[in-house]
DNA sequence: CGGTCTGTTGAAAACGATCAATACGTGTGG
DNA sequence: CCACACGTATTGATCGTTTTCAACAGACCG
């Protein structure tokens, strides 16, 4: 009953908000009513505008929640990484949609098997609410982000998020799983500047490049400071 | 046990989202535990970084969800209004500070005292998920208009954002509770950009001014499509 | 080998920020 | 009632950053 999760080193279970403090026969419950899934790069889990009757918790894998409008604008909301839970809303259809950014795994959850285990199960609820409060809270991160901080800080704090988020990453090597129009999309920015940020990083000595999608922070206090958020 | 909310002609607890589908017996119980309390303009609710262990329903007026950062960046996260509630958060220190805007009154909770009664009152619990999952698309919402809108436009959606949340606002009068200074850190601009903004909309025929703080509307399809983040 | 996709770089233009000056509204005290 | 000061909003000129448009380089694939 511990699935190894191919993107990190740890028992997944374990190591997700979702799972936490639960006991063996609970998880045993939630795994039930889950199903395992898996998808290739560039799927979509979820369409904007869709009935929102599934919820899914990333195994492996990194995805993006992003919007379009009906003027064509893209802003990806977040990223998501490994023992992230995604598709919270009380409206019937998804606002957003969710992608696949590297070939994934997910468990999937039926919005109604999932309310109706956690209220047979208060530790579960507990953790729905904490997500949603860990959701919302990055989300307000974004905010301050999207208003405040100029384009090389944008980029640097995406860097320091990644450095914490993705299991495998350490200073030495960090692989971005999103190409730069994703980034650029997340950051509110276009391609080019976001290539120019990483230009000028490069310059300073702050970072050096080993492929253009893989990185070795060199000054990573310069980046945390750049990136600071508070 | 109908307080008249002097912001606006309807009954209180009839019209917001914590009070919703209650019974009065059930509205009694909370309005128990809670403290009605009143603010004059420019005071803060709770303070950044200090203990998160109250909650509010605001009442009349408006107020502001704001972010100091160490580089003395602000950045404001949020306008309340009437029937907003704020201050759900799982962390035990407030990440923003709460600063009333107009003279204002409010319910107030304490933290623990709300979380208990929820346990009693299903339909409370209910109201303080979907408020959760409120908050976080409106959040989104702002992530999207400093990721993707121009200078006027995200001037144009808080107008839109305002005549539909302030009580006695109209086409033909609507009544600015907060400042250009306000204004520009909700939006991520400069004061200046904001009041060009205005200019430039005025020059236009989209809106007309009464006083530097009071606006008629215009052409409001003009206005509305022009802020449309969808 | 050529095509496509992705990333980088350069030059020009647009946008918003910054700095500085001016207007306006309100309240205070002469 | 007027003069003045203070806080707030507007406007102008200039500067810096980001976008836009365009060219090019490298990787991958048929």
């Amino acid at each position: 009953m511990s699935l190894k999760n191919p993107y990190q080193n740890i028992s997944f279970e374990n190591d997700c908000f979702l799972f936490k403090n639960l006991n063996d026969n609970e998880r045993q419950k939630l795994l039930q009513i889950s199903r395992l899934k898996t998808l290739s790069k560039q799927q979509y889990l979820a369409m904007q505008d869709s009935p929102s009757d599934k919820l899914f918790n990333i195994a492996s894998g990194v995805a993006a929640v992003e919007k379009v409008s009906s003027s064509g604008r893209k802003q990806i909301m977040a990223f998501l990484f490994p023992g992230d839970f995604v598709g919270l809303s009380h409206f019937d259809t998804y606002e957003y949609s969710i992608r696949s950014l590297t070939d994934l795994t997910t468990y999937e959850f039926k919005r109604n098997d999932l309310t109706s285990l956690a209220e047979t199960l208060p530790t579960l609820k507990v953790n729905l609410n904490e997500i949603y409060s860990l959701i919302l809270s990055l989300s307000l991160e974004q905010v301050y982000l999207l208003g405040q901080l100029k384009a090389c800080e944008r980029v640097c704090f995406l860097i320091t998020q990644l450095l914490k988020r993705i299991p495998e990453a350490n200073a030495d090597k960090l692989d971005f799983p999103m190409t730069r129009t994703d980034i650029a999309d997340y950051l509110g920015l276009t391609v080019e500047t976001v290539s120019r940020s990483f230009s000028q990083l490069k310059r300073d000595g702050v970072i050096s490049t080993i492929s253009p999608n893989s990185i070795s922070i060199l000054q990573q206090e310069t980046l945390e400071a750049l990136a600071a958020i508070d």
